[in-house]
RNA sequence: GGUCCGGUAGCUCAGCUGGAUAGAGCAUCAGCCUUCUAAGCUGAGGGUCAUUGGUUCGAAUCCAAUCCGGAUCACCA
């Protein structure tokens, strides 16, 4: 149990005792003490005093007497401040804390606890790349997960591919036209550049053939409808969904090339999915959920046949939800493939990892799900975070702005291979370790540095910011990893030795922040925010920096001490390696 | 226009279920490598927490209004 609820309880108990009084654990506050006070948790008493008491001075002697009678063993001392009860804490119970936790690696983490949840991430479309804005996603889909995995649930990553649609069609219109029957290989391109290269051919051809159009007295609007190129890409949807073999076969083809391009960013970037829906598949979905929510009453149609519903009593809009030619729309094949991942998984959580450009559609989609009564609505869950956004602006495919991700994880990856070499540590490496290394660095920065944000914000990237390795970033975390393994290389730790020893300021400090890892975990998972476990090592990282400046663990005063500090080093560093593991990230033994 | 989100140091961000003198990192300046990895440590300067009003013993935090920025309101996904 944390010291914080161990606290609550107290003073509830102690409440009871001497005033009979019944409160909850929201009546109070329990804070961290400020540094400049003695004690290390304060209990602040103003909103005691509601209850009927007198002074705050009164009320705080006897229930800090109270509390240090009935917990000799946690509380040793307190004092009062302007309405704040600081209480100091017993360096036994410190170093009980120690002695029971340093060595577990698991320390943080709670058992199974038998709910399965569902993580939606990545959901990349097949015409071209990735960029910075998936990564962001990724990144946040899988640290989300691994938080998850720490607080007991079973876990279960998945990706819908949008696969298919006007945005493909446009890539391989361009491709019949321009590619002259180039491929991937002929053109020793990596799959997913070599379709985004037609993707962006055909935009300057739709751009050229407009412009055409408009110099022959078309309207901006009519010349964008009546582009050949636009013409032609309608036609190879309309084939594509009548199944028509040759474009089904270059559908099948250009994709493939994408899937091979996205499956070697996602193992470069150490990403994977327990399960790929593909659009393809899924677009269908929904229809009998038409019908269901037709014979609900939910749904109405209307005189050209197109199904709506109407939001307008919940502040939205009318939606349609299938259209007038019997397909469905985005949101009906969502509740469809909602309610399969349901059924397919058994999930008691769903969770989205989308753009928040989607905040309506996520609601209406859980909306509608609710008014159907489907069993899966409550279980929807969007976790909803910003554009990622360059100093110069938004990042816009057709200005070529946008940061695409192959290219970013090599620059990071050299930057590091830069900085390793100019530090020249590890010249003994072998050079795979070399390799390994880099990338070790390298992607910890990067994904440190798009998680340490709270997800919900929208977020800068700074290109030069971004690839420094000093202070609030992965390398530095990495590096007090590294500096305590390789103390540990050098000094055997003795566990039979018995400390008794009074707490010197910085001894205690880590243990504080130690303590406090499991309840940062549990507040992770509960807001699906990553940021808070990166900023909590890097907070530890520091605390422990700052300790070693001024403490020697190979030269310690006493045997005592040594085996203490060993102690707190190994403790400190299960810690660091596994917050980092819940953000994605490795942490290497040397550096 | 409706709805939603945001505005904290030169820059990027914490803090937001109300609590003590608003915190980090970067950048700037000044120190610390015969001593466990200087990708480190210590210190300094830098703030009208967008503005105004309200609630409260107490407001960056809650409420209202205003200003500024963004997203969204498709028979696209």
């Amino acid at each position: 149990m944390s010291i914080v609820h161990i606290l609550q309880k107290a003073v509830i108990k102690s409440l009871n005792n001497i005033y009979n009084l019944t409160v909850t654990e929201q009546d109070f506050q329990i804070n961290l003490t400020k540094n400049e006070f003695e004690g290390d948790y304060t209990v602040v008493l103003f909103s005691l005093l509601k209850k009927n008491f007198t002074s705050p001075d009164i009320l705080g002697i006897q229930l800090g007497n109270d509390l240090i009678k009935n917990n000799s063993k946690i509380f040793i001392a307190f004092n009062i401040i302007k309405g704040f009860l600081n209480l100091s804490i017993a360096d036994e119970f410190w170093i009980a804390l120690l002695k029971n936790n340093y060595d577990d690696t698991c320390y943080g983490k709670q058992p199974l606890n038998g709910k399965r949840v569902m993580v939606e991430y990545s959901s990349p479309n097949t015409n071209k790349p990735l960029h910075l804005g998936h990564l962001r996603n990724n990144f946040l889909g899988w640290s989300v997960a691994e938080i998850l995995k720490s607080c007991g649930y079973k876990v279960f990553k998945s990706c819908i591919v949008n696969d298919r649609g006007v945005h493909i069609c446009k890539s391989m219109i361009a491709w019949q036209m321009f590619a002259d029957g180039a491929t991937p290989q002929t053109n020793n391109t990596k799959g997913d550049h070599f379709v985004g290269e037609y993707y962006v051919k055909f935009n300057d051809e739709y751009k050229r053939q407009v412009a055409e159009l408009i110099e022959k007295n078309y309207t901006q609007k009519d010349a964008e409808k009546d582009a050949p190129i636009m013409k032609a890409v309608q036609q190879m949807l309309q084939d594509w969904e009548a199944g028509e073999f040759s474009v089904i076969e270059l559908w099948k083809t250009m994709n493939g090339w994408v899937y091979e391009g996205f499956a070697a960013t996602y193992k470069n970037i150490g990403s994977d999915f327990d399960k790929t829906y593909y659009e393809s598949n899924t677009y269908l979905l929904g229809k009998d959920i038409v019908q269901q929510g037709l014979d609900k009453d939910v749904f109405y149609r209307k005189e050209d046949s197109s199904i709506w519903i109407d939001l307008t009593e919940n502040g939205l809009d009318e939606k349609l939800v299938l259209r007038k030619d019997g397909t469905s729309v985005y949101i009906t094949q969502d509740i469809g493939l909602a309610q399969q991942k349901y059924e397919e998984y058994k999930i008691d959580e769903s969770i989205y990892v989308i753009g928040d450009e989607q905040n309506y559609h996520m609601k209406v989609l859980k909306l509608i799900a609710q008014k159907l009564s489907v069993a899966s609505a409550d279980a929807i869950h969007h976790l909803s975070y910003g554009m990622v956004e360059l100093p110069s602006g938004k990042m816009k495919s057709r200005e070529g702005t946008v940061v695409d991700a192959d290219d970013l994880v090599d620059e990071m990856i050299n930057t590091a291979r830069k900085h390793t070499e100019e530090l020249g540590k590890v010249k003994d490496f072998t050079a795979p370790e070399l390799v390994h290394l880099y990338k070790t660095i390298g992607l910890g920065a990067m994904k440190f540095y798009l998680l340490r944000v709270d997800p919900k914000k929208k977020m800068v990237f700074n290109p030069e910011e971004s690839i420094d390795f000093h202070g609030f970033t992965g390398p530095f975390i990495q590096y007090t990893y590294a500096r305590i393994k390789s103390i540990l290389r050098k000094e055997k730790f003795d566990p039979v030795i018995n400390i008794s020893t009074n707490l010197l300021k910085s001894e205690k400090d880590i243990l504080v922040a130690a303590e406090q890892f499991p309840l940062v975990i549990s507040e992770a998972a509960k807001e699906l925010d990553p940021s808070k476990v990166a900023n909590y090592i890097f907070t530890l990282a520091k605390t422990f920096n700052s300790f070693l400046s001024e403490l020697s663990i190979i030269k310690a005063e006493s045997e005592e001490k040594k085996q203490l500090r060993l102690q707190l080093a190994i403790m400190t560093a299960n810690i660091l390696k596994s917050g980092m593991q819940m953000l994605g990230i490795d942490v290497p033994e040397r550096m």
